[in-house]
DNA sequence: TTAATAATAGTAATTGTTATCAATATTGTG
DNA sequence: CACAATATTGATAACAATTACTATTATTAA
């Protein structure tokens, strides 16, 4: 279809996404970059970010308010979403608890299920500790 | 805290919501009673259903590309997003699959767990049927 | 090298949502 | 009922996140 061409500006985003694990914002990839690359795009962000999702390559994280985050990690993994900080960290939580029944949501649905994701919204470890020291 | 008075609109909203289950976004909601009452403004309708969930009275559902949707049903129970038609639909799955999982979950987590959701993604029946006739 | 075209930077436009504000509606009290 | 206090409204402006546009630049295959 579109045949795609190298571009030393997808890299470095893809490269900043796979160095840290805060799950950034598109904003927040822009910021980090700039640092060393000013001449950079914000649009070139937020336009290869879709590309690097769209090729499967990195994972595009919906949270209840507030923008997409992304994540490098493409592995069916947890996600806790604090509602104070903001902060998207990653869960462990063991064997997926939906898969086993999945068979039998599917088998009483009549559309065609492809993936399904799981999020846990809470207070992160760091606002506790701010909370209970004032 | 804030006293809060009657208001025929906010009555309407939740009505509106009430007599339907498509999941509708602010903007649908806003064209239905527009119909019968046109002097109706859009930021009356975000005004309240932002207030209408804040008294927990209906539930706002985050979706993956795309804006809110409200639900008047506030019982936990799950839903389907269909990529292609964006509908939103309920689904039946049975027991919380997540929920006897979560003091081990919550074991092995540091910051505290409020809540969590879990969406399915895929293509809804109506699509399956209108991809295979062409 | 050169022709074809994907990607870019910079910026304008769009979308979904929230804020502002003067006018109106609701409500508790005399 | 009259009326003061104030929550709510419609209208519109402002805002944040994201996408679209466009002339220029970079990549790539022949």
């Amino acid at each position: 279809m579109t045949a795609r061409k190298y571009s030393r500006q997808r890299e470095l985003i893809k490269q900043s996404l796979q160095g840290r694990k805060d799950h950034p914002t598109a904003e927040m990839v822009y910021a980090a970059i700039r640092e060393e690359h000013p001449q950079i795009s914000l649009g070139t962000v937020y336009r290869n970010l879709s590309l690097l999702v769209e090729m499967g390559e990195i994972q595009k994280l919906s949270i209840e308010d507030g923008p997409y985050r992304f994540d490098w990690n493409t592995e069916p993994h947890y996600h806790f979403f604090c509602r104070q900080c903001h902060a998207v960290t990653d869960m462990e939580v063991g064997e997926d608890p939906v898969q086993e029944k999945l068979p039998a949501i599917q088998s009483c649905f009549s559309g065609r299920i492809e993936r399904y994701t799981t999020e846990f919204y809470g207070i992160c470890k760091n606002c506790l500790k701010a909370a209970e020291s004032y």
